[in-house]
DNA sequence: TAATCATATAACCATAATTAGATATGTATT
DNA sequence: AATACATATCTAATTATGGTTATATGATTA
């Protein structure tokens, strides 16, 4: 019963799901997702943490960067309907803005030749600032909930 | 997203994967459902609205009384690994003792010859009375969080 | 028609859990 | 020593939960 709990509750929030989403398919180190996320490290390792305790992640350290990843063996685990949901979410418009935002944080990455936590501060400081970056809708800068 | 959220947020809650439980092979009205439970008819109907809304519940209404089943088609609406769950924590031994109390209230029922709030509220004033009905385990009548 | 009953719904309370946010510190790697 | 990240701690805000009571609704029955 627990183990289910844990499971339905790691994706009971939305921005879990936008890791996951983030994370499907790509691996991505703390750092970046910290960057399309707009939040703070610790706040990252801490819902990270839930999402792999509940089985749904993979790390690997790559000399100083931990990378993270969706498992790809979720089927084998049962939690392959995890899966058909990403597969449905990433059609939403937020998914599309997540990638985006994830682009433009990479080309951020080749332009600067830096992958640190200072730059990707940085660049989310950047770029709340600015109303919305490219062409289309805009966000208010203000509360979130 | 929201929808998912509405899922998987009716599925982070004990109580209602007792009730999902109790309803996915059998239909069962909300007084019985309040029996096993042990507790108050509108928490019971507020349980159920809410999976039922997530899209997991199907209720009839027979002369005076409401019966909720699971929906059998699942399946075909991407809710599919929700019976794999439920498969799965059937084996539980909550999930036995919630089917044990079952049929002592469709014992009762019989018995009675009754199926009316009145006579279920009466039936889990006795069962709070008694320790543990039958032969094993022991609940405390104590606080549940 | 009136009364009764099963259930739904709403409102309110108290408590507990969750969340973001911030800060501090630990740990492994470079 | 510096860096990436994990983890712990605290606060504050939000949300979830059970519990209770009142009331609305739909069906049945007297």
């Amino acid at each position: 019963m627990n183990e289910y709990l844990k499971i339905f509750r790691a994706l009971s929030d939305e921005t879990r799901l936008r890791i996951l989403l983030l994370v499907s398919g790509r691996e991505l180190c703390v750092c970046q997702i910290m960057a399309v996320l707009g939040t703070s490290q610790p706040l990252v390792s801490r819902n990270l943490n839930l999402l792999k305790s509940a089985g749904f992640l993979l790390s690997r350290r790559e000399k100083k960067l931990m990378f993270y990843k969706l498992r790809p063996d979720l089927e084998a685990r049962g939690l392959g309907f995890a899966s058909s949901v990403l597969k449905d979410l990433a059609q939403t418009e937020k998914a599309a803005e997540d990638r985006n935002c994830l682009k433009e944080c990479q080309e951020f990455q080749k332009a600067t030749g830096r992958c640190d936590m200072k730059s990707f501060r940085e660049f989310i400081r950047k770029k709340k600032k600015l109303p919305a970056g490219d062409g289309a809708g805009a966000e208010s800068p203000g509360a979130r909930r």
